[in-house]
DNA sequence: ATAATTAAAGGTAATTTTGTCCTTAATTAT
DNA sequence: ATAATTAAGGACAAAATTACCTTTAATTAT
């Protein structure tokens, strides 16, 4: 479904949403034990969580490392797929036709639609906070045997 | 959402079962330009889709090619899938989590729950027949300017 | 029988994705 | 100020996917 650095990118900033706050940073290898991704792939792709569209934030240094801030945990989980450029995803035609379209739709086009529209919503409505706040719980996740 | 691999595979036996039968083979040449494909590679995916699983049939020599039978016809879309190792795609973890499951789910577990049941049911319960008879009249398909 | 045609099969090459490593820059603690 | 720590950034490497090419086997038409 997703490729493997999607799949790292949401892991860790649902752990980071987890985990961190701005008095609490944590570093790279934290995180890449955590979620169970190789520490310099995962170094790249939070560069591009923290850059332009800035879902987490990092600061160098002793005691540095990245959190995120209040206010980007109420960002939707959209926002990470457009972090790691993988936000057409949902835009693309099941088949791979470049021209599909409402009005000239591909055999399967119908019925792919409401799922996809669903896969849209879940990741549209959703916000880091809710689903970060769900792997407290019962939930599994990261550091509990990937 | 899929590889490509998969989707030359679905698109070449719906136009395959669309265009041939057991009168009328079509060449690999045909396919691959119809389905805007590399020749070489749709070659090998043509391969799986003809060994066990038997989606479609091939015959060498002249006027052979490739043809489906009615009967593989009746055959859900899943088959496809299965044919070229993509069959699992639907049973994993939209995290990458190993150990996801019901007792133990990842963050997005239930919500992403029934979107993939409607995904397993769409490619469980829609015939290579159905879907191919569909890219024969106002849907969007193949030698029809991808 | 022979030649022509077509898929099968295998090896190779290009590209993309994934992963590593090393240097640099920033920040902090001393 | 200096040293230590941590992310940023760039180059590089490995692996997987995608794509190509050449030879072989099967079939058909002549």
């Amino acid at each position: 479904m997703f490729s493997k650095a999607t799949e790292y990118a949401l892991r860790a900033t649902i752990y980071i949403a987890q985990k961190s706050s701005i008095t609490h940073k944590l570093s790279l290898a934290e995180i890449a034990a955590a979620i169970d991704s190789p520490p310099s792939f995962t170094a790249k792709i939070l560069q591009l969580l923290t850059k332009d569209n800035c879902v987490i934030n990092s600061v160098r240094g002793p005691n540095g490392g990245f959190y995120i801030t209040e206010k980007s945990k109420l960002l939707p989980l959209k926002n990470i797929l457009e972090a790691v450029n993988e936000n057409d995803l949902f835009d693309k035609c099941i088949l791979g036709l470049k021209k599909c379209s409402e009005t000239k739709p591909c055999p399967l086009h119908f019925q792919y639609k409401p799922i996809k529209q669903e896969l849209i919503h879940l990741f549209q409505t959703n916000t880091i906070q809710e689903i970060s706040e769900k792997a407290d719980n019962e939930y599994l996740f990261i550091n509990n045997s990937i």
